[in-house]
RNA sequence: GUCGGUGUAGUUCAAUGGUCAGAACGAGGGACUCAUAAACCCUAGACGGUAGUUCGACUCUACCCAUCGACACCA
């Protein structure tokens, strides 16, 4: 069995957590736990990116050092991570010394190619973007429509990469089904190849970018975006070193990227180019997700409008946060998410549903029952909508059976059979603890904790507390 | 503009070239009490529009309308 490589894209560390990257990361998380629950040898990484003219703007604004001021987001990110409770196995960081490292070895395996030259470029410069733009992207006057001021001429020499290479083999790497998911995104990629491949820059002179990993041979320039956070993917391996995680991961293992759908030009073509000049292999899949809106809107700071994931661990818990990202969130489209409907989805599923059958049954079981119910065999959870990324489909099957049992217990009505058969009262009650038990071991990877309640509710044939705590009105 | 996705009950989704198009939440009603005033049962409610292919389409085709996205250096 190939080990398996889990990644999420990485965060740029210059807002708090987005409830996209939440949606994301969650994601990851089940499906790492789901594959070690079958058994399986698993690398889950995420990270953080910390590069870039943005975050030394900020921290220089702030007097703050520029690796000060990293840490911090660092670690804000990481707590999201004991937040949600994610299993991953490593937690890159751009800034760290062995992935600059790597970036640097990439560069100079495709350098050797012969895929990385060196160009003049010359364009409108717009200061407060820091961006170059097209004439028609502007306003008249070559006025920058996002902050209203000319735009500057400016020459600039960059190292580019040479895309235009790699159009055929893009073209062939994405003609294979399930390299990204959903499939007509791929449609998508492929259209995007066969328009015509441009190469890109990827440095900067030092002078307008002063944060980032030095371009190797070349004190004057440093790696713009790609070169630097791409990287991450392997370097979290140990990559350039052969021979340990990075061989049994990455090369003969089983590799899946998430990211969000607007990533498909940075992840499925211009990353597959890098790692195919690099003589490193392709990733296998790339899962993209749709957006999350709220209110038919674009969350947006000015709309007042953000779900934050910190907001929704306060109202919920982790566990149902998890839960609502996942069962309620398309897996591949976009959603809509408010507060209010949030509520119904808590309140219907996790209180009514799920927490309300757990305490039923088990105070059946504590009242009743003699002794704990002897689960013998545990049957090995597999979920197939899983596999195709469909956690809505899982979660549904899911709580189809928390429904049955409720259904069950109104048709048996154990607990007035209770009074004039108690043998047969025992074995339906019984049997329901057993279903319980059944449903725990499926929530394992999506709730952990809850799913660890209910085990040892099982095991000490005692009701816990309850497991969602109803919502104030 | 070009290409692509989507359009099914109040809402979110599902399904199939042919029995009454499923489900969940929400709504109305009933009945019960083991449980977190929960669960259970019943009821109401939908295939964007037009034309075509077909014995027959919600499912195929064309066009229209609506909506979302891609069309590159934006993390």
């Amino acid at each position: 069995m190939k080990a398996k490589y889990i990644t999420t894209t990485l965060p740029y560390v210059n807002s708090d957590p987005h409830i996209g990257f939440a949606l994301e990361i969650i994601q990851a998380d089940i499906l790492a736990r789901y594959w070690r629950l079958l058994g399986q040898e698993v690398f889950f990484t995420t990270g953080t990116d910390e590069h870039g003219q943005k975050i030394a703007q900020k921290a220089d604004e702030r007097g703050e050092d520029r690796q000060i001021y990293v840490d911090h987001y660092a670690s804000e990110f990481k707590k999201l991570g004991s937040a949600l409770n994610l299993s991953f196995d490593n937690f890159i960081r751009t800034t760290d010394s062995a992935h600059k490292l790597a970036a640097q070895e990439i560069w100079r395996r495709c350098e050797a190619k012969g895929d990385i030259y060196k160009k003049k470029y010359s364009g409108l410069y717009c200061v407060g973007c820091e961006l170059f733009y097209k004439p028609e992207e502007l306003l008249e006057g070559k006025v920058c429509p996002i902050h209203t001021t000319p735009c500057q001429e400016i020459e600039e020499e960059n190292y580019f990469f040479k895309l235009s290479n790699y159009q055929a083999y893009l073209e062939e790497y994405l003609s294979t089904e399930g390299v990204i998911v959903p499939e007509w995104r791929r449609q998508e990629a492929i259209n995007f190849v066969k328009g015509g491949l441009e190469d890109f820059s990827i440095s900067r002179e030092k002078a307008r970018l002063n944060w980032g990993i030095p371009v190797p041979g070349d004190d004057n320039q440093v790696m713009y975006v790609w070169f630097d956070a791409l990287t991450n993917y392997i370097s979290t391996l140990g990559w350039p070193e052969e021979g340990g995680n990075f061989t049994k991961f990455w090369t003969e293992g089983e590799t899946l990227q998430l990211a969000g759908k607007d990533q498909i030009r940075f992840q499925s073509v211009m990353w597959q180019a890098m790692l195919k000049s690099a003589d490193v292999k392709a990733t296998d899949k790339v899962v993209y997700h749709g957006f999350i809106n709220s209110g038919g809107q674009k969350m947006s700071k000015s709309l007042g409008n953000v779900i934050s994931p910190y907001e929704m661990i306060a109202k919920y818990g982790t566990d149902a946060t998890r839960y609502i990202l996942l069962r309620h969130v398309h897996p591949f489209d976009d959603s809509d998410v408010t507060w209010e409907k949030m509520d119904e989805w808590y309140t219907a599923n996790l209180v009514n549903g799920l927490g309300n059958l757990v305490a039923r049954v088990m105070k059946m079981a504590e009242t009743h029952l003699d002794a704990p119910v002897a689960i013998d065999s545990v049957p090995s959870i597999t979920m197939p909508s899983l596999n195709e990324f469909n956690f809505q489909s899982a979660l549904d099957t899911i709580w189809h059976t928390v429904q049955m049992q409720d259904e069950k217990i109104a048709t048996t009505e154990p607990f007035k059979l209770v009074k004039t058969d108690k043998a047969a009262a025992q074995e339906i009650i019984s049997d329901l603890v057993r279903e319980v038990h059944g449903i725990a071991s499926y929530l394992e990877p999506i709730m952990p904790n809850t799913s660890a309640v209910i085990l040892k509710a099982v095991a000490e044939n005692k009701k816990p507390e309850n497991l969602f705590s109803r919502l104030e009105q």
